[in-house]
RNA sequence: GGUUCCGUCGUCUAGUGGUCUAGGACGUCUGGUUCUCAUCCAGAAAAUCGCGGGUUCGACUCCCGCCGGAAUCACCA
């Protein structure tokens, strides 16, 4: 048989790094085992419900390369994929509870509930609605919620990462299945959906783990084959021991995304925070996590998020495609991320300036800042460049009697090449008997007036002889 | 409060009774690569394996207790 697994969120808003692991375990393992994996849209509230989300998700999912099986935008035998229009299923399946005496039609008003639980909460002992079960439920028809008749017992259920597992009769009540509203609960919408959708594996936060008994009970009293239950465990917001949520200031995946994050990087970096396959590698392909993941290596205790080791992964994602699938391949993933006057440049001098700049970027946004002074001159800083530690010690006249031997030099330079320059430099260095540090120093800022630039003969051929020495000579004027 | 889960360097983790004077990675620090920043390379500091008892010739690894943390107890998912 067929492993199925699924991803199952409520469009309540963007999906965050908090969750999205939830995505990639079922994607892993359906492709792993060539099952499948089924997205299914949760939306049974229709207050927290947030227009647009669903789209959100969805290009959450097929960015980070989760592409899902059945679900929206993609079909399948199951469809709907929306709880929303699925409500006719529900209540058939709690009609069938109804006939069989396993759930009723509950009247009881709200404001009847509540003082139930404060007459528990003053009593401090445990509220349990089937204490408060109605005597004679009446019939059921529209506008009255559906609630679950349970039978309390011990249960025993086995979770791939948490292990055995036991709980007592305390833990089992009469939950509601179908609300006034005719939407079902997730407790009972998703047994509903896993069933009828064939979902062998259900993975999901371990915030489930406590309701299980509860839908164990489900399973039962409808006849159903319990799947196997995989809990994952929560991600750590950096500071505090909480999970990770928005109040902690977890950014949307799709963020990450705007900041130059690679989705290699995204899914490399989640996919091993609570799971390794125990080797020492860090950096695993997407090929390489489905080959190698497994269930029972998930880790079972909550992993903190660390933003900084995601960047330091996707400085290694982008000097590896730089490496591996080439400067142009790199490129490609780049668009959004150049500096405004580099539109007007050819696409081959982008290029170029990637080539020599991607060993420095730890996110593609940095490419902004990084290659600024390659496509607009720099403004003329004379602080800048007589503030540094090596040319401060120079005075004025040794300034420009080293920048004019600098542009003579450059100048002879009769092909401008990488070796060339370098050829010209070193002569440089002879002839002016200055250290690397003063003379290299010079050229450096006076050519880009920035904190910092790629080797020097390199950022020289790039800019070209033209503006090279152009740059030189306006600052040769300034001092 | 009830129930359930979790507890190895700051962080992510390896570790399934002896090979652990506890390994790797991020981060930090130091040094090297003709200037800078980064990469890369080399090295360092960093964990009395939550605490206390057992079991055993021997425990991070097994058992018990304690402590600490988390999740959950909605007509939210």
């Amino acid at each position: 048989m067929k492993n199925v697994t699924r991803f199952a969120p409520s469009p309540t808003g963007y999906i965050h790094i908090g969750n999205v692991r939830s995505a990639i375990y079922p994607y892993l393992f359906a492709r792993q085992t060539g099952g499948k994996i089924i997205l299914r849209i949760e939306d049974t509230d229709r207050e927290r419900y947030v227009e647009g989300a669903t789209e959100l998700i969805e290009d959450t999912l097929q960015w980070l390369g989760l592409m899902w099986d059945e679900g929206p935008l993609v079909g399948g035998p199951h469809e709907p994929y929306f709880q929303s229009e699925r409500k006719d299923h529900y209540l058939a399946w709690a009609k069938k509870l109804l006939a069989s005496g396993r759930a009723y039609a509950d009247p009881t008003p709200s404001e009847k509930i509540a003082e139930y639980r404060e007459q528990c909460n003053r009593e401090k002992i445990p509220f349990l609605y089937r204490n408060f079960r109605p005597d004679n439920p009446p019939e059921w028809e529209p506008g009255m919620p559906i609630r679950f008749k349970t039978e309390p017992k011990d249960y025993s259920w086995t979770d791939v990462v948490m292990g055995e597992m036991h709980t007592g009769p305390e833990v089992l009540d009469d939950i509601i299945l179908i609300k006034a509203d005719g939407y079902p609960t997730y407790n009972f919408g998703h047994i509903v959906d896993d069933a009828e959708m064939g979902v062998t594996h259900v993975m999901r936060g371990v915030e489930y783990l406590s309701s299980t008994p509860n839908y164990l009970a489900l399973y039962e009293a409808l006849g159903l084959e319990r799947p196997v239950f995989v809990s994952l465990p929560h991600i750590l917001a950096p500071q505090g021991n909480k999970k990770l949520g928005k109040r902690d200031g977890a950014k949307s995946v799709t963020e990450y995304r705007d900041d130059g994050v690679l989705p290699e990087a995204m899914l490399n970096y989640l996919a091993c925070l609570g799971w390794n396959d125990g080797t020492e590698q860090e950096i695993y392909t997407k090929d390489e996590l489905i080959e190698r993941f497994s269930l029972d290596r998930i880790q079972n205790s909550g992993a903190r998020y660390d933003e900084t080791k995601l960047l330091w992964m996707n400085g290694q994602w982008i000097r590896r495609i730089f490496d591996e699938q080439g400067a142009r391949a790199l490129y490609d993933r780049t668009a959004n991320f150049w500096p405004e006057d580099a539109a007007s440049w050819s696409e081959d001098y982008r290029v170029k300036v990637l080539s020599i700049i991607y060993d420095r970027l730890k996110t593609l946004s940095d490419i902004r800042e990084i290659s600024a002074y390659f496509f607009s001159d720099p403004e003329v800083d004379m602080e800048m460049l007589k503030a540094n530690k090596f040319l401060k010690k120079l005075s004025e006249a040794e300034l420009e009697d080293l920048m004019k031997k600098c542009i003579a030099k450059l100048s002879d330079v009769k092909e401008w090449t990488a070796d060339n320059l370098q050829n010209a430099l070193n002569e440089l260095l002879v002839e002016t008997e200055k250290k690397p540090a003063e003379l290299f120093s010079l050229i450096r800022i006076a050519v880009s007036f920035a904190a910092f630039s790629p080797a020097l003969n390199l950022t020289l051929e790039v800019l070209g002889r033209e503006t090279t020495l152009a740059r030189l000579n306006k600052v040769a004027r300034s001092i």
